[in-house]
DNA sequence: CCTCGCATCCACCGATCGGTGGATGCGAGG
DNA sequence: CCTCGCATCCACCGATCGGTGGATGCGAGG
């Protein structure tokens, strides 16, 4: 592991990882360190804190996680596209697998897109891969970005009846709490209904949850 | 970290993790085998796995996570404890902080009770109070325990009703699901709405699922 | 011009919900 | 005997929901 590279070996891809959970991280960099081709060079626990860690080790490919109490991953992408298109690799490593968010990330300039659970061979190649210039998707991040999945993308207004009617609101108080008449509440949740599949409330809130909306 | 102990040092306490996800044993291995005084003996990726892998590497301390596909954590702790009522010493460590769960891994025979949220230090700490044989909890399992915790468990019929609500179902056909009257649905759905603290189905399923009740 | 999606809004109505009165029986524990 | 919690059930009623008819205006893109 602390080998230095023969004459015929690349250097070792330069990797920094960014997610707020402690475990998470060291896991990460136990399945990275692991391979000699690949070494971490810096490790930050939300976005704010990437970026100057990012400026100062300056990685071939980020590990960069989405929600983030400190600092978000779309922010951070987009800070360090504004100053390099291309350079260092983002690789967006995260629990979320909804289209909001794989669409956001790839927008903000993201080069691969894997949830959480891949297994450490998946890891290491999909790294090499990015370093290598090929982009990185899951079979469903591909689809959500082809268009072949099913929208389920809510708009704002309608995560906000949403939200509020999650928490107990009824629809009369979501309009007082919003603003807009009990018509426009009942308007936005039906079509919330016809997005998510569902017929009812109960059934809504259940599928945000799962799909992480809420 | 390849050291041998000195001589007026102990051993260190010998740890197997059992978890279901790459990422999270990886993490935790790399925490703590960054302790000299912590060795990492032996990995599981559930329940089914874990037993023979304790059986061979005979650990002090065992980190076990509760729902795991692959045999769930209580049965696992259970088993162990069916051949010897104190050693390994049994830490949860886990993302569900219900008081089921809680009471389930407690009641089955571990001796501690995390979050996987934990941070470095603390975990560590957790680690060596447990083989020195002292208990670990969080402050809320300790509440749960003690029953100084707003008691949330449902009743299986409960939780039967309130999965058919969230699925959309209406009290009628919940009531022609589960082979009662539309009275015993209505009954029970108002015992979910007062334990949970809510007033209505919509906030009944959110809490259920912010609580991994669902 | 058109269509589309977003946000806003109205009226009506049958179905459903949540609340409030009750009730029974059973087993466990004091 | 009692109380308690669980599961089951009834009737009534006002409030609310979901569906179904519409409608407007705006901006974007073809």
């Amino acid at each position: 592991m602390t080998a230095s590279p023969s004459p015929t070996e690349p250097p070792p891809v330069r990797v920094v990882i960014v997610d707020d959970h402690p475990v998470v991280r060291d896991g990460l960099r136990g399945m990275l360190e692991h391979e000699r081709s690949i070494t971490v060079v810096g490790e930050a626990a939300g976005g704010h804190e990437a970026l100057p860690v990012i400026a100062a080790a300056v990685p071939d490919v980020v590990l960069m996680d989405l929600r983030m109490p400190l600092g978000d991953g779309i922010g951070a992408i987009r800070a360090l596209r504004a100053s390099d298109a291309d350079h260092p690799r983002i690789l967006v490593l995260t629990t979320y697998d909804t289209d909001r968010d794989i669409r956001a990330a790839m927008d903000a300039g993201a080069n691969g897109y894997l949830l959480k659970d891949v297994p450490r061979a998946d890891l290491v190649r999909a790294v090499h891969d990015l370093a290598a210039g090929r982009p990185v998707l899951t079979a469903s991040a591909l689809d959500a970005l082809t268009g072949r999945r099913e929208q389920t993308s809510l708009t704002a207004r309608e995560l906000d009846v949403l939200r509020v009617i999650a928490s107990g609101g009824t629809n009369r108080s979501a309009a007082e709490r919003l603003l807009v008449s009990e018509a426009t509440v009942k308007t936005h949740l039906l079509h919330v209904y016809e997005k998510l599949g569902v017929s009812d409330r109960a059934a809504a809130v259940r599928v945000a949850y799962e799909r992480h909306l809420l």
